[in-house]
Parts: C-alpha cells; structure tokens; sequence
DNA sequence: CGGAATGAGGAATCCGGATTCCGTATCCGA
DNA sequence: TCGGATACGGAATCCGGATTCCTCATTCCG
C-alpha cells in the first residue's frame, strides 16, 4: 500500500537543513524577516537551490522557526505560572525581554495575536498559556474578573508594536497594561 | 539675487496634484501604503510621470497626507482638552476610530509615536497635544502624576498595531490603557 | 492669436529579489 | 567498492514595481 518507508534522508542533508534554521533564526533576530533568501542562505553556507528545496517558501522558514521559539515562550510562560504570584506580570516582562532581542520575533507574535484566523501552534499555545496565567491573576486578585485572554492578547500585540518601533521603555507600557488589568 | 518667482503655476498642474493627492488617500487608507506607485497614477486619473513629477518618492506623497492628517487629529485633540473631564479619554477613543478606518494612517502613526528621529510635525503637533491632554487629565486626577507623554505615545503606538492586526476590540484595549493610568 | 514655457503621458528601462533547473557531487545500502 | 538515489550549487530566468526620459499637449502672457 502506502509504504513510503523510503530511505531515511541523507545525514548532510539534516545538517544543512539545520544550518539554514540556524542561520535564519540569527538574520531574522537581527533584521527581521525582509532579508533576501539570498542573504540566508549565504549565511547558511549553503545553496540558494538548497534553501528552496528545505523551505519552499519564506513563510515556511519563518514558521518553522516561530514555531519553536513560540513553543519555548509558551514552556517559560507554565513556569511562571507555576511560582508564588505575579506570573501574568513575571510572563509579560519576560514575552518583552524576547521580543526586544529577536525582530523577527515581534513581528511573528504582532501578527498572531492580532488575526484569529492563520497560525497553528503558534498561536494556540499561547493561547491556552495566557488563559493559565489569566485564571490565577483573577484567583489571586491581580487581575479584574472581567479581564479576558483577548484582552493580554491586544496587550501583547501592542508591547511587539512599542518594542519594534523602539518606542520608550517598553517596561513601562508593561507596568501601564498590568495595572489596567487589576480589579476595579 | 535669488528671484525664481516664476509664473504661477498651471492650474492644470494645481488640479492634477489635488487629484493625486485624494486618489492616494482613499487608496492609503483602504489598503495601506504598499500601493503600487501606478495604481495611485491610474486612479487618479494620472500619468505616472506626472505622478513622479508632483512626488519625487513614495515617502514625499505619504507624507504629504499624513501631515494634513495628523493635523486633523491635533486639531480633534485641542477639541477634546477644551470640554469638560476626560479629554485624553475622548482623544484616544478617537484617534482608534480615525484608525480603524484608515490603514494607511495606523501605519504612519505607528511609526511616528515610536521613534523619535524622524518626522516633523506628524510628530510634534501629536506631541503638543497629548502633552496638553496629560497635564489636564493628571489635574482632574484621572491620570497619575507619573505619567509621561511618552508613556501615551507608546500606548497609542500599540493602538495602532492593535487595529492594524484587527485584534480584538479596540476599544477594550483603551480602556485597560486608561485604567492603567490612573493615579495608584 | 503666436510661441515659449510648463506639464502631461506613458513606453522603455532599470533593478533587485524570487524561483527554477539541471549537471555535478555526495551519500547509502548491498 | 559500486551504482543508483538523493541532495547540492548557483547560473539563468522570471517578475513586478520603481524610475527615467523624451515627445506631445496645454496653458499662459503679451
């Protein structure tokens, strides 16, 4: 039937596969995600004919990199929620930490949080982190009842905006955001 | 010595440049400012030289609507601080709706309240006015001592995001925002 | 009205990044 | 080690928007 078992893929080629994650994760970090394929796969050290054939597209590149780096804020964001109070507060800080050191980042999470249709993982994750982190801001009454995840998300989605624009410190619309979220 | 005046110009040269210039704005708005420079040409009934001769650089036509825009918004701010209490609150709820329907602008203002370099009087007559808006709002005790004006151009920095990703609602965001500025 | 001067139009050209394609090099399994 | 399968490299090509430039039309002034 269906035995595509075919043979497993060469062990250079993972290698570059890696390489271009690597090198891109670095260039967009730094510059975003308008940096030529080109560029990309120079840094790779590695074929612009490669890169193509690894990801078709740059939206795949850049997906499979979000994916991760998203999938390890969602992980620092249980942890917070896992220590003694303020880990809506604790997450919120640490998500601009990220942001302000990785462009491309900003604009991955800019876009995600704002449209509800595209993003798989990406958006989910973090998703069910922030309705975690929500839940014990309201048990431990740092947080109105009424406050929503949608509400961290516009929040979020704004804290990429500031970061990105290299607005003031982005510290204080944190403190700002936190301190709308309390109770009335 | 330096005497160009020149005949006044063409009225047709007049007419032409207006047409460029509306044609642009509907266009910016609707669909943000990666316009083809030939679709703002067609639309407005225009060749493209023409185009090119009235605004030498896509940046010469933005920023040509934008001023007048963010013009109209100072003015609106000047309104709001003349009634009687929440005047900040007012002016932000109507900078989201000025926003919300103009693409183009969220971008401009997006840019403009982060960072501090460029821009003329897109940024500095916004400036003024939130500076104005603050002090009046901290005097009716709706907003903290601390609070900067810098702190309301990144909040509005993050509106425009908000808007422009089609987050939740807007207006939700603001209120937190206000919320936050309270005096503690 | 006549003829400079100014402006319009838009085809031709420039440009830089995206994407393809195929001969060559490398790897894997037997 | 051998031979086919798999992957690589990167030049060639595609593409679409930006920008130029020269000819022709319109406006203005006397």
């Amino acid at each position: 039937m269906s035995t595509p078992q075919r043979r497993k893929p060469r062990t250079d080629a993972e290698r570059n596969r890696d390489r271009v994650l690597e090198a891109a994760r670095l260039l967009f970090a730094e510059s975003g995600h308008d940096v030529p394929m080109s560029e990309v796969a120079r840094a790779a050290g590695v074929g612009i004919g490669t890169l193509y054939r690894k990801f078709p597209t740059r939206e795949a590149l850049i997906e499979a990199i979000a994916e991760r780096r998203a999938g390890d804020l969602a992980a620092a964001g249980h942890t917070f929620a896992g220590e003694e109070g303020q880990g809506l507060a604790g997450f919120l800080f640490h998500v601009g930490e990220v942001l302000a050191g990785d462009r491309g980042m900003s604009e991955v999470i800019e876009k995600a949080m704002g449209s509800a249709e595209p993003q798989g993982e990406t958006r989910d994750a973090l998703l069910a982190v922030i309705a975690e982190l929500l839940d014990q801001a309201r048990a431990q009454g740092v947080a109105g009842q009424d406050v929503t995840a949608e509400d961290v998300n516009m929040i979020i989605c704004g804290l990429a905006a500031v970061i990105r624009n290299a607005a003031g410190d982005w510290r204080r619309y944190v403190a700002v955001a936190l301190e709308g979220l309390r109770p009335r």
